[in-house]
DNA sequence: TGTCATAATTGGTCGGACCACCGGGCCACC
DNA sequence: GGTGGCCCGGTGGTCCGACCAATTATGACA
């Protein structure tokens, strides 16, 4: 048995939590303005100055816009927001979007083969090792957790080979939609991982050949994608 | 003539984007301790509400850790930090990162051909007449900087007739970086556009060929990066 | 030398005050 | 009828000073 860290948090962070979710959740409208400054304080019992704080957060995830003596309006945050929201969007109030689970599963394809294409071709002996360690890893992993965990880091592994930094930016994004909903994506794994894709990657990124690679890589995002259905 | 807003800002969004240019720019290494609330708030003379503020925009773009009673400390941002960094990582300090550029451009090749691929196999006839439309927008449109608005509009309308969610929030994010650094991208477009590959995505999209959509795109998104070198 | 209570440091929360800005209503004026 | 000036209540922005809570440094003691 694990312990899971203690999360502590501040009193701000769960406010900027709650109302994320009341908005993300449908419970306010783009264009909805939020109560007051003044309201959400009392209403939650807190200070003003941690609700503040708490809208700073929410302007910055793209949720809410302030203007000064107007007040906050809840902006149209699908098409002002970044990937940052993804995490919530998925499972807006413990209901799962599958529509939106697809869409990411599907931009996975293109980009596990983008990634994969890459590395190939920029490869160098010590990384193309370090690939092959977490393959092994990977491999030796029977808990459905570790196998989960191992996976994305054989991936992870692709990326930095890639030598892409935004590349590395966007899978910090999407890794963070894994961290959050963690249960969400097991699915994907039960029954046993095939390694076959993640063995004929390596060989093909260890040969230099991106064709291959991209290949390889984007049928195991295919194959994820089609256990969805 | 037209009158640009006025961009009102408050003091803690001025600290935010001051100390967050110093810790792109190198100046914070990451691990490296920041000063105190207490510290900051006087070196700029300002309060410590307003500090906090802006410590609490610095933590949601990923770029520092605060632990209670510890201090707040830059975090390793290129690995834990998503794309809504990148707008600023791009011209750190006023100088430009080519390579960094280069990754994003090679990056929307692929995203191009992503998004004209999957339009072209969800589209209707009303979206494609509005991509007619920002097609002959962009045609008609002779200053660079419409020309560059108006490509975007184009790729942004490809995008939602491509119906994936994740992919519009990635493009909004990616949004920012041109709108961040307009002048930097407006070299691609010096000595005018040229349009055949729009033409021959729409026309591919209008046939729900995705194939031809695809490699029109990417043909385009490839000449773009070409012109970089 | 190692341990542990304690003090100092630092972030977290609070209450209250005042300033800056927005929106709407009102009114004089053209 | 329309325009601009003016005022006023509501709301966000900033400040101050105080105290709480967590961490870290300190130093006495075994």
């Amino acid at each position: 048995m694990k312990f899971q860290n203690i999360k502590r948090s501040t009193i701000s962070h769960q406010v900027a939590e709650t109302v994320r979710d009341a908005i993300v959740s449908g419970a306010y409208v783009p264009g909805d303005p939020l109560p007051t400054e003044r309201a959400l304080a009392d209403e939650f019992g807190i200070n003003r100055s941690s609700v503040r704080e708490a809208l700073r957060q929410l302007e910055s995830w793209g949720l809410v816009e302030i203007r000064h003596g107007a007040g906050a309006r809840v902006s149209d945050f699908l098409s002002t927001a970044g990937l940052q929201l993804l995490p919530f969007l998925l499972a807006p109030g413990g209901r799962l979007d599958p529509k939106l689970l697809f869409d990411l599963l599907e931009l996975r394809v293109e980009l596990l083969g983008f990634t994969a294409g890459h590395a190939a071709n920029r490869a160098d002996p010590p990384a193309i090792q370090e690939l092959a360690a977490c393959l092994g890893r990977l491999e030796a992993a029977t808990d459905v957790e570790d196998v989960q965990v191992l996976d994305y880091a054989f991936f992870q592994q692709l990326v930095v080979m890639s030598g892409n930094r935004v590349l590395a930016l966007l899978s910090n994004a999407i890794a963070r939609v894994y961290l959050e909903n963690r249960a969400l994506f097991s699915m994907m794994y039960v029954g046993g991982l095939d390694t076959g894709p993640h063995r004929r990657t390596l060989e093909a990124v260890g040969q230099g050949d991106a064709t291959g690679a991209r290949a390889a890589m984007a049928e195991y995002g295919a194959s994820a994608l089609g256990r969805l259905r």
